[in-house]
RNA sequence: GGCGGUAUAGCCAAGUGGUAAGGCAGAGGUCUGCAAAACCUUCAUCACCGGUUCAAAUCCGGUUACCGCCUCCA
């Protein structure tokens, strides 16, 4: 029984979708504005786990994730680089699809822009102001925070005690506009030379949290089963589009609230304002994707986990271990009998993995501890994989389980590939070279084939060799 | 100041009442011509103090440290 985090209630919950077999998912994506480091990069591989899990598990996944493509920060990185904002916009949802496609992340059902949607924001707006939930003020659109009466049910905060925070920090013109120092922008007036809309209120442009709550009612109704993001999102992001959407609806916004926590730099929240960020872009061309992906499901999606290249490396050793495993039984298949009479007890130790799996990962997605059974699993397949005969219903179920497996991780085995010709008749010498108990010229062409990236294993069933 | 989170071996990381998973690194061993890979053995009383209990890392109270949100941020 599948059990999910609710940040609504603060506990695990049985997880229900409200259409049986089915799963309307929205995770809040990023705002084009650059590339994505590895703690944006943390959120779209945690959720897109959730996803593939919830597939694994039997559910049809509708997943919506948007492009915050209208912003303060798009504008501004507009100037900089002397492009248009939605230049800027197209330019970095390319580079978001090329470093997410490189980390194993699934496209989205849809991946809906807020530029594209501004008829349903206005119109959503609109609705709110019919219901007096909203009020325009000289260009702008404020949300009546105050009216709402759950306002601070998903982060536990209380009006009053926010506004003592808020009074100092937001610019006096802004606030001179506004009933209630705690109200937010729907909608902002154009300032002169900015991308602009027109609007029943003027010229302006969405404020932040309205297009979430437009496109996730626009593309999975009323009411979403599952919805995500960052634990920064939480307030006053999150909390805003409760009440904006179910001021408009009337019916609850999501159903879960996921939240995933932070990559940490030295034990600081890596983050963009603070500047201590990795780009994706950057670190791919030094470490392989499948690496960092990995490296990511080795923690529980919730807790912070710390980045170095020191727990970086420490994922690569126990992909490689996975992914040698992995080998260890294809290699075996090439010589494997059809059937053994010990296939059932094997068949039967494999479906108590699975359960204990499923198990693991059904607790909140746990990951940490889906690796764990992992590395269980993988220890009696290579015990399995070195008997002198070995089964192919064996081997292959162990395959095919395995690669389920990493495949909700985002992790997939490469194809075996061909060796060089060359290469090949070197090994071929180094057979003959060992048969006669030459061994330095084996070895010779061991080291030789090693600066290629090749490494020799001499196994019982012959010589094999591995990238390395 | 308000709200929330975390503290487990050299490192990463599970475990929410029954006497500390797993991985990395380290040590020893098996296998091997030597390797590699693999396998076996070994390696912690859970930040601190007090309490509840037959029994606590796990519950309660307190202390300390670190982190996050309250302002754009995954």
């Amino acid at each position: 029984m599948l059990k999910i985090y609710n940040t609504l209630t603060r506990q695990k919950e049985t997880f229900t979708p409200l259409e049986p077999g089915k799963v309307k998912m929205y995770v809040c994506g990023p705002t084009v504005y650059n590339y994505i480091h590895i703690g944006n990069a943390r959120s779209a591989v945690a959720f897109d786990t959730v996803r593939r899990y919830l597939e694994f598990r039997g559910y049809q996944v509708d997943y919506v994730s948007n492009f915050t493509d209208v912003d303060d920060k798009i504008i501004k990185a507009a100037k900089e680089l002397q492009l248009s904002a939605p230049e800027v916009a197209d330019r970095f949802i390319a580079a978001y699809r090329e470093d997410t496609t490189a980390l194993g992340i699934e496209a989205a059902t849809h991946h809906p822009r807020v530029m594209e949607n501004m008829p349903d924001i206005i119109t959503f707006i609109q609705a709110l102001i019919d219901k007096d939930y909203a009020y325009a003020a000289d260009g702008d659109v404020y949300y009546r925070t105050r009216k709402f009466k759950d306002y601070g049910k998903l982060s536990g905060i209380s009006i009053d005690e926010l506004e003592v925070g808020a009074s100092n920090r937001l610019n006096a013109d802004e606030n001179k506009k506004k009933e209630d120092p705690i109200d937010f922008a729907l909608w902002k007036a154009a300032k002169p030379e900015e991308i602009s809309w027109d609007s029943p209120w003027g010229k302006g442009r969405p404020g932040w949290h309205i297009e979430c709550s437009v496109m996730a009612t626009k593309y999975l109704g009323d009411t979403t089963d599952i919805h995500a993001g960052g634990q920064d999102l939480e307030f006053p992001h999150h909390e805003n589009e409760i009440a904006q959407s179910e001021a408009k609806t009337g019916h609850p916004f999501a159903r879960y609230w996921m939240h995933n926590g932070f990559v940490t730099l030295d034990n600081e929240k890596m983050s963009k304002s603070l500047g201590n960020f990795v780009l994706v872009h950057d670190i791919i061309k030094e470490v392989d994707p499948q690496i960092l992906r990995f490296f990511m499901a080795t923690t529980q999606y919730r807790r912070p986990i710390s980045y170095s290249m020191d727990t970086i490396e420490e994922a690569q050793t126990n992909l490689n271990r996975i992914k040698t495993a992995h080998q260890n039984i294809v290699y075996r298949l090439k010589d494997a009998v059809d059937q053994l009479p010990d296939d059932e007890t094997h068949l039967r130790a494999l479906a108590t993995f699975e359960e204990t799996f499923i198990k693991e990962m059904d607790d909140d997605i746990n990951t940490a501890n889906g690796i764990t059974v992992i590395y269980e699993m993988i220890k009696q397949m290579n015990i399995y994989s070195e008997q002198k005969t070995v089964s192919k219903v064996v081997l292959e179920k162990m395959q095919q389980q395995l690669s389920d497996w990493m495949a909700i991780f985002g992790i997939t085995f490469a194809e075996e590939e061909l060796l060089d010709e060359r290469i090949e008749q070197l090994i071929d010498e180094r057979n003959q070279a060992r048969a006669e108990k030459n061994f330095q010229r084996s070895d010779e062409i061991r080291d030789l084939l090693k600066e290629y990236g090749i490494m020799l294993e001499d196994t019982p069933q012959g010589t094999r060799w591995r990238r390395g």
